[in-house]
DNA sequence: TTGAAAGCGCTAACAT
DNA sequence: ATGTTAGCGCTTTCAA
C-alpha cells in the first residue's frame, strides 16, 4: 500500500495525496475528504523512510539511553520528553544495552532519520575524538562527561553532577557523624566510569578526615544488580561489626545493602548507617527511608535539551554543566557510638 | 557524506562501495580495502531509511513498550532481547509514554523499518479490529491480553497471566490466614485495564470466602506512581485497624503501602499483611521482603518472541498463551490475629 | 570483478 | 486546485 495506491483509488495524483497528508491548505475540501477516506480504509500508513530520505530534515531530537532499566534513567527520561516537546520538537527515543555503544547506535539514528541533535543518556566517560566524529550532529551528554577520554572540552556538551564531589559529601555525612570505618559498594574502582569517580570522592573525604583507606573496606560487586549488590554486602559485612557505615554509589546497591545488614542482624542506621546517591523514588519508600544525594533529574534533562536546542537553532555553543544533587534526608544515618551493639 | 562520495574518493562505482558496505564476497580486496578506508576517514554512515526504503524486508522485528519505566518490565524486555537476537533477528525497540497509541506506533515503526513482526509490551486491553487492522505484521500482546476488546481469537496472539486468577490467588492466600478485611490497592476499578481485572480477581476471592464488598476498604490511586499509592493507603489505613491486610495490584503499590503502614505505626506483617503481584527485583529487598505472586518475565518475553518468529517462518498461527505466577514468599503475610495490636 | 541504471515511496518544485 | 516529475541514498539486477 503505497501513496500511489491511495491516489488511484481516488483519481487523484499522488501529489494531492501528498498534501493531504502533510496538512498543505491547498486541496479541494472534496478531494482531502476522499483521501481521507481512502487512506483511513485502507489503513495506509506513510512509509517513514521514504519520508525521512526526501525530506529535508526532520524536527526530530533523538535521545539514546544506554541501559535498560536503570531506575534513575526514568524520571530524566520524562524531563527530557517533556522539554523536547516544549521547546517544539519531536523525541525519537532509542534505548540500547548496558554494553552497547551509544556513539555508533547514536550516529546511525541521527543519519537514518535526519536528526537535528541528540541526548545521549548514561553512556561512556571515554569518548575519543574519533569515536564522537561519527556524529554530524550536535549532541550532549546527560547525567555523565568525558572525566576518562581525550575530547576538548568545546567539542561536546555535558549536563552531570560532579561525580567526585558529591561522593566526597555523601562521605562527609558519614565522617561528620564520627564514623571511621565506612564501607563502600561499588561496581569496581577501575571502570573509568562512575564507580571509580565516586571511589576517588570516598578516597577524598576518607583524607579529609585523616583516615586511612583500608582495602578490605571496598566491596566490588561487579555490576549493578540488586543480587550481586547483596551478596557482596552480605560478605563484606558479615563478622565487621565495626563497620559502622556503608556508602553505596548508588541506590539500588544501597537497598540491597540495607537488606543484607538486616539479614546479618544489623539495625539501620543505629549499628550501620547506609547513604547514597542518586534519589530513585523506590528508595524514598524503604524502611527507613533510606538517606541518598539525589540527582535533579528534571534539572538534568531540562537543562540538557536547553543546550541542544540552543546549538540547533544556532544560539550558543558547547558548554557543560555541572549540577548540584540535594540531600534527600531519610533515616539511615546515626552518629557514630562506639558501644552501639557489642561491637568488636 | 553520502555513498556516492565514498565511490569518488575511491574511484569506483556506488555498486562496488555498495557491496563492500554488505559484505559481498565479489570484490577484489584492494577495492575493498580502499572503500573500507575511506569509509573510516570520512566516518561515512549508510543512511538506514534509503537502506530500508530498497531493501525487500529488514529482519527487524519490533518492540513496543508502553509505559517508560514500568520496572516490572525491564526483565521482560531483557528476555525479550535475548529471545530475538537467538532466533537470528534484530530487534528494533520503541518505547512510548503511558498515555501513547502502541498501534499507531507500532504500525508506523512497521513501515518504517520495514519490519517482520511486533512484539506489544504493556498495551491496552480493549482494542477493536479496525485499530488493529492498522498492523500490516504479524504482533503479539505480552503482559496483556484483548479482555476488554472485541476481537477474535486468531486476530492476535497473547502472552500473559490470567490477572482475574492470579488476583484471587494473591487474596486467597490472606483469606486463608484468616483476614476478613482486606483493602485493595489499585489504580481504578474501571479502567478497561489491568486494574479492573485484578479487581474482578479481589471480588471472586472475597465471595469465595463468603466476605462482603466493603468499597470503603477499595483504595484508588489513580496511577501507578508511589506517591499517590501512599497517600491513598494511609489515607485508607489511618484509624482503620480493622484492617488486617492488603492486596496492591502491583508491587511498587505494596512497596508504599508498606511505607505508609510502617509511617501509621503498624507493623507489617503482625498487624497487617500485604501481598501483590509482579515480582519486581527490589521488592524482594524490603524489609520485610515483599510476599508476592511474581510474574514469569523471562518466559513471558521468550514466549512471545516464539510465537512471532513461528508465525513470521510461517509455521504456526496466532496463539494465547496463560501463564502462572510462582509465590515468592517473603515475610509479609501473618496469620489473622484476633487481638493483634489492640484492634478496635 | 566491476559499472550503469532502475526503482524503492515519498515530497516539493514546477507546470498547468 | 491539481498533476507531472525530479530526485533523496541506497541495493540490486543486468551487462560488460
Amino acid at each position: 500500500m503505497t501513496i500511489r495506491d491511495i491516489a488511484k483509488r481516488c483519481s487523484v495524483s499522488v501529489s494531492t495525496v501528498s498534501r493531504v497528508l502533510n496538512n498543505h491548505p491547498d486541496v479541494s475540501a472534496a478531494s482531502r475528504a476522499r483521501v481521507l477516506e481512502a487512506v483511513r480504509e485502507a489503513h495506509y500508513v506513510p512509509n517513514n523512510s521514504a519520508r525521512d530520505l526526501v525530506r529535508p530534515q526532520s524536527d526530530g531530537i533523538g535521545l539514546v539511553v544506554r541501559g535498560v532499566g536503570n531506575p534513575f534513567f526514568t524520571g530524566v527520561i520524562q524531563a527530557i520528553e517533556r522539554a523536547i516537546g516544549g521547546a517544539g520538537y519531536n523525541l525519537v527515543l532509542h534505548q540500547i544495552r548496558s554494553e552497547g555503544d551509544e556513539l555508533r547506535a547514536g550516529a546511525e539514528l541521527a543519519r537514518s532519520r535526519r536528526l537535528l541533535g541528540l541526548v545521549l543518556l548514561g553512556g561512556r566517560f571515554d569518548y575519543t575524538p574519533e569515536q564522537v566524529a561519527l556524529l554530524d550532529v550536535p549532541f550532549v551528554c546527560c547525567s555523565y562527561t568525558n572525566s576518562f577520554g581525550s575530547l576538548a572540552k568545546d567539542a561536546y556538551s555535558s549536563v552531570t553532577i560532579d561525580d567526585q564531589r558529591e561522593a566526597c559529601r555523601a562521605v562527609r555525612l558519614l565522617t561528620e557523624q564520627g564514623h571511621q570505618r565506612i564501607a563502600i559498594l561499588l561496581d569496581s574502582t577501575q571502570d573509568s566510569s562512575i564507580s571509580q569517580l565516586r571511589y576517588m570522592g570516598y578516597r577524598q573525604a576518607l583524607e579529609e578526615s585523616g583516615l586511612l583507606l583500608d582495602k578490605s573496606l571496598i566491596g566490588e560487586t561487579g555490576s549493578f544488580d540488586m543480587a550481586a549488590a547483596y551478596e557482596t554486602a552480605a560478605r563484606l559485612l558479615a563478622g565487621r561489626r565495626d563497620v559502622t557505615a556503608v556508602f553505596a554509589i548508588a541506590d539500588s546497591i544501597a537497598v540491597a545493602a540495607m537488606k543484607a545488614l538486616h539479614d546479618l542482624g544489623r539495625r539501620v542506621p543505629e549499628d550501620c548507617s547506609v547513604v547514597s546517591i542518586d534519589g530513585i523514588e523506590m528508595s524514598a519508600y524503604t524502611v527507613p527511608a533510606l538517606t541518598t544525594l539525589a540527582q535533579p533529574q528534571e534539572e538534568m534533562g531540562e537543562r540538557a535539551v536547553r543546550i541542544l536546542v540552543d546549538m540547533i537553532e544556532g544560539r550558543g555553543r558547547n558548554q557543560h554543566v555541572l549540577l548540584k544533587t540535594a540531600l534527600r534526608p531519610g533515616e539511615t544515618i546515626a552518629p557514630y557510638q562506639v558501644f552501639a551493639s557489642g561491637r568488636m
